[in-house]
DNA sequence: TTGAAAATGAAATTCAGTTTCAATTAGTTT
DNA sequence: AAACTAATTGAAACTGAATTTCATTTTCAA
């Protein structure tokens, strides 16, 4: 039931596969929403009521350890995680009404930042681009 | 010696010009580092002992809503506060090792932004670009 | 089966950010 | 210039998310 990559994760640095980390795990893969520890937590608490807040806490920061997840913080907002979908990098546009996102890629940007980058040389390992404004639900 | 337009916004709203108003203001517009609360808190200090954190804190809003200041938080650092300069929006470059951070405008990207957010049919209010890695000095 | 190491949940802690409140100050009105 | 009213101040208290602690429980290799 439990993503096989964690399950190896966990292997090569000596961790335990439990219980616990076995019903966030698949919850976390199951939703595909950008969700919160809280969220989380309260799904977790649905499946079994021994799960505790830390516990998924822990699960998450686990899971972006092992390249599974990955830590988001809008702006306002209390951290996300969302799901690392093959190694395909996104961006977002944030809705500030309804809070829905909506993940973009644009390879022309990415060139862009790669030529901004080369001009302060500088050397990118990483970076976060975020659209804030109104949905098509939101905007009129 | 206090910004003008800072001290117009402030009769605009009927509020008053005090000694620690100066002070903040003053330093903050000279500083052109992007500082933090606690940063302006200590020049703040060296100045006049009797500056008290919150009145750092509750200036440097102030500065904000008068649209003198921006607010900025860049992954895993303390809120910073950068000074707007006319109406230039800009990015940034954050160094991950030295915490240097450069700023850039691009208007090809901003283009571009245009028609992601036509494309999902979004309507922008604002935006945030941020990229992570190793500045010039750092990078070897 | 057992023992060592890891994991757990509840509670405590941290830490930046923010608010409260009694005392002080600004600046208008008299 | 004195009085008055509302805003401001600083210290301390509070907040809320994130993180850690710790005694107990669980995993899993030997």
């Amino acid at each position: 039931m439990m993503n096989k990559s964690f399950r190896d994760y966990l292997r090569s640095k000596g961790l335990k596969s439990t219980h616990q980390r076995e019903v966030v795990v698949d919850l976390f893969l199951r939703l595909d929403t950008h969700c919160s520890v809280e969220d989380l937590y309260h799904a977790a608490q649905r499946k079994d009521k021994r799960i505790g807040y830390s516990t998924v806490y822990r699960t998450l920061k686990l899971l972006v350890e092992a390249g599974l997840a990955e830590e988001r913080r809008f702006s306002g907002e209390v951290t996300r995680f969302e799901l690392v979908h093959r190694g395909k990098h996104h961006d977002h546009l944030i809705c500030i009404k309804c809070g829905r996102i909506i993940e973009f890629t644009n390879d022309r940007i990415e060139k862009l930042q790669e030529k901004v980058a080369k001009k302060h040389n500088f050397k990118i390992s990483d970076h976060k681009y975020e659209i804030y404004g109104y949905c098509s639900r939101c905007k009129k």
